[in-house]
RNA sequence: GCCCUGGUGGUGGAAUUGGUAGACACGCAGGACUUAAAAUCCUGUGAUCAGCAAUGGUCGUGCGGGUUCAAGUCCCGCCCGGGGCACCA
C-alpha cells in the first residue's frame, strides 16, 4: 500500500510524544498566540465525531501560527467536576473521582488518535485539589471585596470596613443589597454578628435568603442558565422556585461592564446579542407614588415615564412585602387566597399560563404625583417580584399587558400618544405626539422622556435609572462532586479559611446522596469541621465547615489563566506569565455556552482585573463556536401490522412505519445490508423484504446524534478505516466551522482518495520518487495559488475551501505528472496542519530530519501567479455568449475593438448596433443592445 | 412579541463582495484496466425545449417588487428554517 496510514499515524504520533514537539516555551522571543479549545467534560459515552470538529480547527490555526514563527499555546484538560459522574456514585458508591479518572483515560485515547498538537505537559484538571485550591482561593477573594461604584471597580472589604467606622455608610456609593443608611456611632456600636450582617449585603460573594430554582429530582439548586422552560437542563427534570439562604456572586455589580466589553471583542454577532439580551440592560427613571392616608410610597421602575399622565392603576407583585400592609380590612381575606393561590403555580406554570389574566384589588389608592389623582393598587401574578420594584405603574393605553389586565377587571384605558387605535389593543410603539399630559403635551415620545424624567428629579419624585435584568449568580450547590466552599461558622457568621489551608479538599463520606435531614452529601463527613490553628479537624472539635459545593462553571471561569501557568503554587497565575500571555487570541467552541461559561469567565476576569491579578478585561479576543455535526438517520419501512419491509421507492404503495436502523448497515448508495439487520435484532429475524431492482434502499433525514437514533459515528472507527488525517480534513471539508451541518460517512472516500493521489505525487508505489528538475511555470503557478489561498483561507477560518484547493491543486499536479522537489517540499508544509502525519511523512520521505512542524510557512510570489491573458466572457445584456482569450495588456478600446470585430459579436448583434459597450478589464464584456 | 442567523442542483457546499452561478466532493450514468472483485483512471451529470449530432434556445440562487450595462450579492415588502430573550414594566 503506498499510503499506509495506520503506520505513518502510529510512528508520528510517536515521534511528537518522544519529542515534546508542542510543548508552548515559558517565555520566547517568538510573539505568542494562544489557542484555546473548550475543555470537555469527561463523560462516560466517549467522543463522537461532532466532537473533535472544533479541536480540528483550532489545531490546524495552532500548527500554522507554529509554522508561522509564533509561540504557541494549545493546551488541553478537562472540566472534570460535574453530576454525571456524581450519580454514577449515588447508583453504585464507586467514588467520582474513579470514574472521572477512567473516563479521562479513554477521553485521552481517542484524542490522541486523531493527532492533535496539544501541549499536554499543562493539562489541567478542574477536580484536582492543585487546581481548585485556586478556584477556593478567588471565591475568598470575592468574599473579601465589594463593589466601589465611584471607583467602578471591586475593592478589598477592609477599605469599606474602614469607612464605616469613620463615616457610616455615608458617601458609600456601592452595588449592595443594604437599604438602610447608618452613621458611624451606630456602625461601631454593633456586634460582630450584626456588622456581619450588613457586609454580607456588600461582599461579592455573601450568603443571603433568595428565590432559587430548586430541583427537587437532583436534590440541588440550579442557576438561572442551568434551566430552560422550567425544566432542568441537565435531565429536564422540573424546576420550582424556593427560598433558601444561599451563597451567591453578585455578578450584578460588572453587568454595565460586561455589557460595554462586549464591544472590543471579536465575538459573532450573534452570540454578543445573547449576552446582551441575557444582560438585559433597560433606561428609564424610578419613581415614587404617595399612598393616600399612608406614610408608605410604592417605588416602580419604568422605561416609559413619558406616559405617567396614562396610568390609571398600580399593580404589585403578590411577593412585595408592601401587600400585606396595605391591603384594607375588607380585602384581606381575598387578597389572601390569591397569594396562596400565585405561590402554588409553579413558574413553569406561570409561563404557560401567559394569556390567563389574574389580579386582586388590595382596597388601598395610590395617589399620582402630578395629576393627584386616585389610583387603586391591585396584585397580579404579571408583576414579578425579582425585577424593578416588584410594582409597576399601569398605562393600559401604551402597555399590552396592563391592557390586557385593564380590559379584564374594567379600568379605565386612558390614551396619552397620538397615533394608535386603542379599541382593541394597546399602542405600546414608541412614536407619536404626547396628547392629554399636561407639561408633556405636543412632544415627541423621545423629548418627552426625557422632559418626564427632568420634572421627576426636580420635584424629588424619583430620577433616571437604568435596570438590569441579570440576576446575581446563584453559588452553591447541594452535591458532592464538586468544589467546597471555603467556608467555616463561627456562630452562624461565615469566616473565610485560611489561605494557608487551602485547597480544603472533599471529605470522604459514606455516601454521595444528601442525608435523611435534607443536607447537602458534605454533611456525611465525618471530618467536616475547622479549626483556623489547625485547619479541617473531626466533627466536635473547631467549627463546622459549609456543606455545599460551588457549581460546575466555577473551575472553567478561570481555566484559561491556569494553562499559562499551570504548576505555579503561590498564585493562579504569576505576574510574569500573565503579562507574556496576556489572554486567548482564538477560542473555539459551541454556543450552548453564551450565558453560562461565558460570561461568568468573563465576570472573573474582570474581577481578577480589579485586583491586579491579571492584565487583561477580558478573556477571549476571538471566539468562534462550531456548529454542531448532526446525524444522517436511516430508516426502513415497516409495512404496518407486517414483519415486512419495503425499500424507499415502493413505500408509497404500502402503509408503512419508519423504523431507524443503524448507519452502519447501509452503504454510501443507501442500499441497506439485508443480512446485517436480520441479525440486529431478534424480532428481525423472519423479516420479508421487498427490495426495488434488486436493491432494498433506506430513507435518509437528518437529526441531532444520538445512540437511540442509532446514527452515532465514533471516530475511532473512521481512523480504523480511513485514518485520523482522512478525519481531519473531511470534517473539515464538510462545510464552514460555524454552520451546523450533517455527517454523511459516505462523503469521506472523497477525501481519503485526495491523501492517496497527494502521496503518489511523492511515491512510486513503495519508493520515493522525487525529481530535483526545476518547475515550470504551470507548475509554480498551481503551487503558488494553493499557497495563497490556503494563507487566506486559515486566518479566514475558511477551512472547507481550503481544502478544496488542495484538491484542485493536487489533481492539476497529478495530470502533469509533478514530482519535483521545488514544488512538493511546499506543498507538504502547506498541508501539514490539515494532515499533519502523512506532511511529517512526506517530509522525511524528502530527505529532511528533525520534524515538519517548525517549518516556516510557504509565502506566494505573486509573480508565479501573474497571467498575461485571460478568457473574457462576453455578454449581451448581460448574459454570457461566448468567451475570447484576449492579453491583459490590452487597454479597454483595444478589448472592445476586438470584440466587435469577431463574427460571433455580429451573429448576437443581429443587424443591430449596440447601445453601449462595457468593458471591464480583467473581468466582463457586456454589450447593450 | 423583540433580537440574531440562514434559505443556491439528488446531497454537503463554492462564488475574489456588484462582473462567467453551481468550484471541490459525494451520489448517479457510461467507459478503460481485471478471469472477477477491490483499487485506480477517463467521460457525462441544474431544469427544460429543439436536434441523429456537434450545438442552440428558454428558465433558474425561498417569494414579490426595485436600483444597475450587470444582482445569489445592494434596496423595499413578505414567506420559511435554526438560535437567543420573554408577563423584564
Amino acid at each position: 500500500m503506498d499510503y499506509n496510514f495506520q503506520e505513518i499515524e502510529k510512528k508520528w504520533q510517536e515521534y511528537w510524544a518522544d519529542n515534546g514537539s508542542f510543548k508552548a516555551e515559558e517565555s520566547s522571543e517568538k510573539p505568542k498566540y494562544y489557542v484555546l479549545d473548550m475543555f470537555p467534560y469527561p463523560s462516560g459515552a466517549g467522543l463522537h465525531v461532532g466532537h473533535p470538529l472544533g479541536y480540528i480547527a483550532s489545531d490546524i490555526v495552532s500548527r500554522y501560527k507554529r509554522h508561522k514563527g509564533f509561540n504557541v499555546l494549545h493546551p488541553m484538560g478537562y472540566d472534570s467536576f460535574g453530576l454525571p459522574a456524581e450519580q454514577y456514585a449515588i447508583q453504585t458508591g464507586q467514588h467520582p473521582a474513579i470514574t472521572t479518572e477512567e473516563n479521562i483515560k479513554r477521553y485521552r485515547q481517542q484524542l490522541d488518535q486523531i493527532g492533535f498538537s496539544f501541549d499536554w505537559s499543562r493539562e489541567v484538571r478542574t477536580s484536582d485539589p492543585n487546581f481548585y485550591k485556586w478556584t477556593q482561593w478567588i471565591f475568598l477573594q470575592l468574599f473579601n471585596s465589594w463593589y466601589d461604584t465611584s471607583a467602578d471597580s471591586s475593592k478589598s472589604i477592609d477599605t469599606l470596613v474602614q469607612h464605616f467606622e469613620a463615616k457610616g455608610s455615608e458617601g458609600v456609593n456601592a452595588v449592595t443589597s443594604n437599604e438602610e443608611d447608618f452613621t458611624a456611632e451606630v456602625w461601631n456600636a454593633l456586634s460582630d454578628i450584626q456588622k456581619e450582617e450588613i457586609l454580607q449585603k456588600y461582599r461579592l460573594a455573601y450568603r443571603a435568603e433568595s428565590t432559587v430554582n430548586w430541583c427537587p429530582a437532583l436534590g440541588t439548586v440550579l442557576a438561572n442558565d442551568e434551566v430552560k422552560d422550567g425544566l432542568s437542563e441537565r435531565g429536564g427534570h422540573p424546576v420550582i422556585q424556593k427560598k433558601m439562604m444561599q451563597w451567591s456572586l453578585r455578578i450584578t455589580a460588572y453587568a454595565q461592564r460586561l455589557l460595554d466589553g462586549l464591544d472590543e471583542i471579536d465575538w459573532s454577532e450573534s452570540l454578543k446579542e445573547s449576552q446582551r439580551n441575557w444582560i438585559g440592560r433597560s433606561e428609564g427613571a424610578s419613581v415614587h407614588f404617595a399612598l393616600k392616608d399612608r406614610e408608605d410610597k410604592i417605588e416602580v421602575f419604568t422605561t416609559r415615564p413619558d406616559t405617567i399622565f396614562g396610568v390609571s392603576f398600580m399593580v404589585l407583585a403578590p411577593e412585595n412585602p408592601l401587600v400585606d400592609k396595605i391591603t384594607t380590612e375588607a380585602y384581606e381575606g381575598s387578597v389572601r387566597k390569591y397569594k396562596e393561590q400565585a405561590a402554588k403555580k409553579s413558574e413553569r406554570d406561570r409561563l404557560a399560563d401567559v394569556k390567563t389574566v389574574s389580579g386582586q384589588f388590595t382596597g388601598a389608592y395610590a395617589v399620582h404625583p402630578f395629576s393627584g389623582k386616585e389610583l387603586p393598587i391591585w396584585i397580579g401574578d404579571y408583576v414579578l417580584a425579582s425585577y424593578g420594584t416588584g410594582a409597576v405603574m399601569s398605562v393600559p393605553a401604551h402597555d399590552s399587558r396592563d391592557y390586557a389586565f385593564a380590559k379584564y377587571f374594567d379600568l379605565p384605558i386612558l390614551p396619552v400618544v397620538e397615533g394608535g387605535d386603542i379599541s382593541k389593543e394597546s399602542y405600546d410603539a414608541k412614536e407619536g405626539k404626547v396628547i392629554n399630559s399636561d407639561f408633556l403635551n405636543g412632544l415627541d415620545v423621545k423629548e418627552a422622556v426625557a422632559k418626564a424624567i427632568a420634572k421627576i428629579e426636580e420635584e424629588g419624585l424619583g430620577k433616571g435609572k437604568v435596570n438590569f435584568r441579570l440576576r446575581d449568580a446563584i453559588f452553591g450547590r447541594q452535591r458532592y462532586w464538586g468544589e467546597p466552599i471555603p467556608v467555616y461558622y463561627q456562630d452562624g457568621v461565615p469566616h473565610a479559611v485560611k489561605q494557608e489551608h487551602l485547597p480544603l479538599e472533599l471529605p470522604q463520606v459514606d455516601a454521595y446522596l444528601p442525608t435523611e435531614d435534607g443536607e447537602p452529601p458534605l454533611a456525611r463527613g465525618h471530618k467536616w469541621n475547622y479549626d483556623p490553628e489547625k485547619g479541617v479537624v473531626a466533627n466536635g472539635e473547631g467549627y463546622p465547615l459549609e456543606q455545599t459545593t460551588m457549581p460546575g462553571w466555577a473551575g472553567s471561569s478561570w481555566y484559561d489563566l491556569r494553562y499559562m501557568d499551570p504548576f505555579n503554587t503561590d498564585a493562579p497565575v504569576s505576574e510574569k506569565a500573565d503579562a507574556y500571555w496576556q489572554n486567548v487570541d482564538l477560542y473555539i467552541g459551541g454556543s450552548e455556552h453564551a450565558t453560562g461559561h461565558l460570561l461568568y469567565t468573563r465576570f472573573w476576569h474582570k474581577f481578577l482585573k480589579d485586583q491586579g491579578i491579571i492584565s487583561q478585561n477580558e478573556p477571549f479576543k476571538k471566539l468562534i463556536n462550531q456548529g454542531m455535526i448532526l446525524g444522517t438517520s436511516a430508516f426502513a419501512y415497516r409495512v404496518e401490522g407486517q414483519n415486512k419491509f419495503v425499500s424507499r421507492g415502493l413505500r408509497k404503495d404500502y402503509k408503512t412505519i419508519p423504523v431507524h436502523v443503524d448507519v452502519h448497515m447501509v452503504n454510501a448508495s443507501d442500499e441497506l445490508d439485508v443480512e446485517a439487520f436480520k441479525a440486529w435484532r431478534d424480532d428481525l429475524a423472519g423479516a420479508e423484504f421487498i427490495s426495488e431492482n434488486g436493491k432494498f434502499l433506506v430513507g435518509r433525514e437528518v437529526e441531532k446524534m444520538s445512540k437511540s437514533k442509532y446514527n452515532v459515528v465514533n471516530p475511532d472507527d473512521i481512523i480504523e478505516q480511513y485514518g485520523a488525517d482522512t478525519l481531519r480534513m473531511y470534517e473539515m471539508f464538510l462545510g464552514p466551522l460555524e454552520q451546523s451541518k450533517p455527517w454523511n460517512t459516505a462523503g469521506i472516500t472523497g477525501v481519503h482518495g485526495f491523501l492517496k493521489k497527494l502521496t503518489r505525487l511523492y511515491k512510486n508505489g513503495a519508493d520515493w520518487n522525487i525529481s530535483d528538475e526545476k518547475a515550470d511555470e504551470k507548475e509554480l503557478k498551481s503551487l503558488h495559488v494553493l499557497i495563497k489561498k490556503v494563507n487566506e483561507d486559515i486566518e479566514a477560518f475558511s477551512f472547507n475551501t481550503s481544502v478544496s484547493a488542495f484538491m484542485i491543486c493536487v489533481n492539476e499536479l497529478g495530470v502533469m505528472k509533478c514530482n519535483k522537489r521545488e514544488i512538493l517540499e511546499p506543498l507538504a508544509v502547506l498541508i501539514s496542519p490539515f494532515a499533519p502525519h502523512l506532511a511529517e511523512e512526506l517530509w522525511a520521505g524528502l530527505g529532511h530530519e528533525g520534524g515538519i512542524s517548525a517549518v516556516p510557512f510557504p509565502v506566494h510570489n505573486d509573480e508565479y501567479l501573474a497571467q498575461n491573458s485571460f478568457e473574457y466572457p462576453v455578454a449581451f445584456n448581460g448574459k454570457m455568449r461566448f468567451k475570447e482569450e484576449l492579453s491583459l495588456e490590452m487597454g479597454k478600446d483595444a478589448v472592445e475593438k476586438h470584440i466587435m470585430a469577431l463574427e460571433r459579436t455580429a451573429t448576437y448583434l443581429d443587424g443591430k448596433s449596440p447601445k453601449k459597450v462595457i468593458v471591464v478589464p480583467g473581468k466582463i464584456v457586456n454589450i447593450v443592445i
